[in-house]
DNA sequence: CGTACCCTGCATAATTTCATGCAGGGTACG
DNA sequence: CGTACCCTGCATGAAATTATGCAGGGTACG
């Protein structure tokens, strides 16, 4: 929820004050408590700091004074004048730019709170990683999507197949994925949704596909198909949508399809020994 | 940041406590400004909520007394109780997925500071809609994010060329487009960055194309080779860099060069009709 | 047109918050 | 072992924040 203003950036100019102090213990106790309550800080009394910090009132004022400031008022005006900008998103102020960015940032945060429980993105990535090959799926708009899953999937993964393209041959493809040995599907699911998709995921399950689905909405129209879905929204403030959160969901279900994986680290490192090797990086 | 601030949550829990409830203009006046400050709020004294609200501060102990409470203190205590999350992003107590996801929310408010300024976008955007053709380069873990950006830039833009594939065959797609007319380069520029993308980039500017660059960084290795370079940073706290705020750029470099193209909005209605007349899409 | 009512800001009393003198206790050094 | 120094909390005066009585002004209704 609401992390206001604290952020490591409040912090970090909090700590820029106190470094280079001589603190007496006390002091340092009320410069930690202060550090960890950022947010507030600018707008806590005296007395309450005190309580927070479990020290005496007085011991606060000294903090204010020996920090250099008048009194504790001014280092709570201080605090306020440096870290200024707790306020709410007032539509107006931003841009349209900066608008969308923001709705983002929402859709992050819940993305966030979702993955407070691991355990369906844990699950997903289990079944992604049992499944040789692994077929990716993400037609239109989120064929790029699909795209850059794959890219890092292949580099722990040893056979994964992108179905990036629709008409009679997704069938196809998702016929011979299903013949070569596949036990599971990943689908990228935005809106627009296309007829494909879902008729695609249809075919999947019929052939036996256990079917993951990366979706912007639980009520999307792929759900159905779905043996399990993990929702993240998409921006809608921009005329193409923005799916931060389901790109960001995706290289999640990676890392859990590593963690699935033995020899994942293996094989990266691997890859990175001969990428050095041939010079393939700058820098 | 911060910018960060006082959340819809707590924008909602407010107006919640106001709804439903008769108030006098003073009182809206108070109400509003809360809102719009409601992150500082439950801190404010009621002479700097009197004074950011253009009141005066007896009228503001009226509010809280109108509201139900003891007094102004109390009301304020009462903010602080509902809105109580506002501590620092306590690194444990996240799993390893949510910091990541928090990692890629300061990247995107970085970006929104950035684009405070939309003149460096609008600039990009000019210089893409002028380009036909208009290629797109962007490799290995990049190219998923210039496909998406193709993938719409194409609803409304005649001609984008995705260069996705590096080898002997990127100079001779780079020689193509410039044949073909093009006036621009737009290159999304990811970590790790392949030596074929800073050489493609030299040679594209050898051959008088004006390269706009999203990149990771203002010291990129491509920025020698940039004659506009937008950052965007990414997220490196999983196995797998995640690239959100890169994304975020790419479509509002979009939205810019729609407004600097004339016909975009009628190449998209065009599109939603034929698309909506084949049945391309579900609901 | 007048009266009654309510809203609002000013002035000031009541309460809370802040600053400072003082004493207890702990540590370092002679 | 003693002394000197500093840190800390308690108690209290100074300053601020909050609450309330009062008068001016505006609106609704008779």
């Amino acid at each position: 929820m609401s992390e206001t203003g604290s952020e490591p950036e409040a912090i970090a100019r909090l700590q820029k004050l106190f470094e280079g102090q001589r603190l007496t213990p006390t002091q340092r106790r009320i410069a930690h408590c202060m550090v960890r309550r950022a947010a507030d800080a600018p707008f806590l009394s005296s007395v309450e700091l005190a309580e927070l910090a479990g020290v005496s009132q007085p011991s606060v004022t000294r903090f204010a004074v020996a920090l250099g400031f008048d009194g504790y008022p001014a280092l709570r005006r201080h605090l306020r004048d440096v870290v200024p900008a707790a306020e709410a998103p007032s539509e107006s102020s931003y841009n349209e730019y900066q608008q969308a960015v923001h709705a983002e940032i929402d859709n992050l945060r819940h993305l966030a709170s979702l993955l407070a429980d691991p355990a369906p993105v844990a699950r997903a990535g289990r079944l992604l990683a049992a499944s040789r090959p692994l077929p990716v799926l993400g037609l239109r708009a989120a064929g790029a999507q699909a795209a850059g899953f794959a890219y890092f999937a292949r580099k722990v993964h040893p056979d994964v197949r992108l179905l990036d393209e629709g008409g009679t041959l997704l069938v196809d493809r998702i016929d011979a994925a299903v013949r070569a040995g596949a036990s599971a599907l990943l689908c990228f699911a935005l809106p627009r949704h296309p007829r494909e998709v879902v008729e695609g995921l249809e075919y999947a399950r019929g052939a036996g596909l256990t079917v993951v689905t990366v979706a912007d909405s639980t009520f999307a129209p792929v759900a159905r198909h779905s043996d399990l879905l993990l929702p993240a929204a998409v921006g809608t403030g921009l005329a193409f949508d923005t799916a931060c959160a389901p790109m960001l969901l995706g290289r999640v279900l990676l890392e859990a399809m590593c963690d699935a994986l033995p020899d994942a680290q293996a094989r990266l490192e691997e890859f990175d020994a001969k990428a050095a090797a041939r010079g393939l990086f700058v820098e």
